[in-house]
DNA sequence: CTGCGGCCTTGACCCGAGGTCAAGGTCAAC
DNA sequence: GTTGACCTTGACCTCGGGTCAAGGCCGCAG
């Protein structure tokens, strides 16, 4: 015969946290009980009941907010109540499992952030006899493209594929990293672009914008931006592009700027 | 040739919100670009790229706090830590599907915080006649039993089912709950108190504590507890209450007390 | 009678990944 | 010159509690 429980004994016998009951009172989910003498909480069977209810709730995934009107509900809003957290849980299990997909794909070396038909390009890169800062500076060009338009990534990988299967531009492209540690006003750079822009020319359905892109408003914008990555630790890439790039515009191509 | 985006602009193109981009500098995982004249932000490809690993690797499911080494680290602590990250986020799964699945038994009305055997025992109770008072009270100890004393539910439970099936124990049990109007001073309480404890004693072996039970130190508090519960509500029950463990005592039968 | 350890009280701040609000500066267009 | 869209910083909010701090209450030991 015991005037209650402290809420030590409370919290350990419905296996919570003395923190939590207090969290609960707090939020009006479980009545104060009476306090004894020294002003401690003196918990009676009551409160046990209702602190059992509320940490089931709490336990089976309803948001503390929502528990308290759950439990002075009639029993369809309660099941109704239930079914629309069991959806919510269901939601966010479906978000992380999404996650968790995502990172295994992500978790195997190389293919950190790119599709495997990108890693095998870069692979293809390094084969050729491409250096490492070139097939870096590709990775970045190729994570830049795939965030930024994606949807064109598929062709602008397949530009890349193409390019590589012919030797020539596999030995201009090398030209044109090389490019990179030449004196700006070289006028090697002028030549190379008008050789590059003439290979390119060559194959100008691949030049062609995928239909359904450039009607997105800042789809040169993001173009560019990927086009231009890099540009500007070597001042002599980026007159060789924008030389290329004139030539190109000067034989009718549309180029995007800006 | 423009001297970069504003920050508006490259959380677009990377698809997040200008505020995550904010929260990425503070937490040093995206170096703060230039500013302009204006003290604007202008963002170039490098810090793009930048963004655009962060954000692909926060939404697989890294914490932030951890994007910042793995992107700076070796390829086989990238690989050993998306490994890590990859099991918290399927425990994390688990515990919510866990919920979820706790939920939805929970989720068909009045099985509500019960297990499916105690709701048959409760509906057989408004078969027998008992009033919904009743069945209230008797719901609420069966929750109390479970949360507080789990390793006895089940004998608590059949202890309950067994004197459901003679009519005679039904009887007595509508009489003493009859008798919470009764004046606390009653006489008929005593008799009904040793007419109730002779019954019990009639199921010795259902008295009997389970094994493994009676060593848990709070045991008996947690059992008083359950048995005592709403007592307070009607002295005469408590005082019928006592009266029964009396006379058990007195015939040899340990009975939790304080 | 005083100290010690263990329980209780309240209050304030912390986590992650940003969202929201407020007050003010900047820019381009009308 | 004014409007509306954008930018700046800073402070406070989320959810379910955990952790720390300063002090009161209790029983047991010397």
């Amino acid at each position: 015969m015991t005037d209650g429980l402290t809420i030590g004994q409370a919290a350990a016998f419905v296996g919570v946290t003395i923190k939590t009951v207090r969290h609960y009172h707090r939020l009006g989910l479980v009545a104060e009980p009476e306090r004894d003498g020294s002003g401690y909480r003196r918990y009676r069977s009551d409160e046990l009941y209702r602190l059992v209810q509320v940490r089931t709730l709490a336990a089976a995934g309803v948001p503390l907010a929502e528990v308290g009107d759950l439990l002075d509900a009639d029993p369809t809003t309660f099941a109704a109540t239930l079914d629309d957290v069991h959806d919510q849980l269901t939601e966010r299990i479906e978000d992380l499992t999404a996650r968790r997909d995502r990172l295994h794909r992500l978790d195997h070396g190389d293919r950190a952030l790119l599709p495997d038909r990108a890693c095998a390009v870069l692979e293809r890169l390094v084969e050729l006899g491409f250096g490492p800062d070139y097939v870096a500076a590709q990775r970045e060009a190729l994570v830049l493209a795939l965030a930024l338009v994606p949807a064109i990534f598929d062709s602008f990988l397949a530009r890349l594929e193409h390019s590589l299967d012919d030797p020539e531009s596999v030995e201009l492209t090398k030209r044109g990293w090389d490019a990179r540690t030449w004196d700006p006003d070289d006028p090697r750079i002028e030549e190379l672009a008008s050789t590059l822009a003439d290979k390119l020319l060559t194959q100008r359905a691949l030049l062609a914008m995928p239909t359904g892109f450039e009607d997105q408003s800042d789809a040169a914008s993001r173009y560019a931006m990927v086009n231009h990555h890099r540009e500007d630790r070597s001042p002599s890439i980026a007159r060789l592009n924008t030389l290329v790039e004139a030539n190109l515009r000067a034989a009718g191509v549309t180029v995007p700027s800006q």
